[in-house]
DNA sequence: GGCGGCAAGATTGTAGACAAAGTTGTTGAT
DNA sequence: ATCAACAACTTTGTCTACAATCTTGCCGCC
């Protein structure tokens, strides 16, 4: 799944700054200055920039011209859309999936669960962000749609923004047991109970978070210190 | 709908080809020197690269390296997986725009139904082919969901090189009647029934295409000269 | 003492030049 | 005559230097 073989040298650079977003290393907000990062990978400005630039289009990173690379801030108005984009995709995703479900897709989806059992066994923080958001894609591929597993790709990381910049005191990432209900339903053959437990998951996911409109969350230094 | 103003000159090149690209004015596969794109728009190479690092990024073209770029040619298995994924996000945003509907929302709609009416009147092409792009985009604008909105962007784009590869002899742009009837599902209210005119919608332009395996519509000069 | 303007520093945006890789046409040997 | 190797050209990839823009600290003025 996660490829560490970079393809291009600029690839590298992407999913590097992704992994730290995605791991919540890099707060939303967080500056990314051009020759910090030559200095870090030691690379030149042109393949920094090329690298944001790429990260912008995929909404991770907010370019300011003249001013910089920012990690992104998804407003609360964002991130309920995001969420409705996931909702959306993953309900059709694993519908598709239940429909022409083969033993070695069950047997990665049950390989998986365990991996995850494993990562919140030992509390590795940076695992368990790493596989629930996994389980996602894996259920993508198995439901093989090429282009919605890149959709979702992207969806997912945002969402990791998401939780660093929303979440509330006690919420978690996704724990292993409604991916377990998901699977469980996908062997039943149940496309419509699939569907509507991976909605639910969703919904869940997006209820444990602090987006009240009501609160200023926003990093907006005039509302913080009012 | 479509901005002409540019807000960056690297913007305003990528949609100048997109523009040309959806408008079939640039056939898939065409090849995209730098030099002759900095010639025509008048701007570094730099630029250039950057604005086709975007359009790669959206599937719109394709870079190989030390190749260069070319007009993408999606495969009829990718061009399958397209058309899922309109179906998939269209028909949840049909269906959401249908629960909360408005006034001004359904006269943008017929406003803008009529607006295709009168293109296809003049047998205005360019027009034809913005247009019914635009009924789709208009639809998802309506519903309220900007991340689908820009999804479906690239999915309209993506559409339009697949009909350039693979449409057949008459098979021409969809017509107004199919959108037409879309709105009407809308005006009365009928989720459901909307969701499966869109879906129906969208199956009869893929089904109106030449999208069999066994015919290797590719480029590939060894099967072309066999 | 507070405020506005100014200048220095820092950072990004752009351009031009050089290096690497690929493609094509030619030449020589078999 | 055919094929292979070589060389020149074309095109892309990368780097370095310069220009434009913004931030920030300072000074003079009200």
């Amino acid at each position: 799944m996660s490829r560490t073989t970079a393809q291009t040298p600029i690839d590298e650079i992407c999913n590097r700054l992704w992994l730290a977003i995605a791991e919540r290393k890099l707060r939303p907000g967080a500056r990314l200055k051009e020759e910090e990062l030559c200095a870090i990978f030691s690379v030149s400005r042109a393949r920094v920039r090329a690298a944001l630039a790429r990260l912008e289009s995929s909404g991770l990173v907010t370019l300011v011209p003249n001013r910089g690379a920012f990690v992104s801030e998804p407003t609360i108005e964002e991130a309920r859309d995001i969420f409705f984009a996931r909702r959306t995709i993953e309900a059709r995703l694993v519908e598709r999936l239940c429909t022409n479900v083969t033993p070695q897709a069950l047997s990665r989806l049950r390989a998986h669960l365990e991996d995850e059992r494993a990562a919140h066994a030992r509390n590795d923080t940076s695992a368990i962000i790493h596989l629930s958001g996994g389980f996602h894609l894996l259920v993508a591929e198995l439901a093989g749609s090429r282009y919605l597993s890149d959709v979702l790709n992207e969806l997912i990381s945002r969402t990791s923004l998401i939780i660093a910049m929303y979440q509330s005191r006690s919420a978690p990432d996704c724990g292993p047991e409604e991916h377990e209900e998901i699977i469980r339903m996908i062997e039943a053959g149940d496309a419509e109970g699939t569907k509507r437990a991976m909605d639910a998951h969703l919904q869940h996911l997006e209820d444990a978070l602090d987006l009240q409109e009501d609160k200023p969350r926003q990093s907006a230094l005039s509302d913080i210190l009012a």
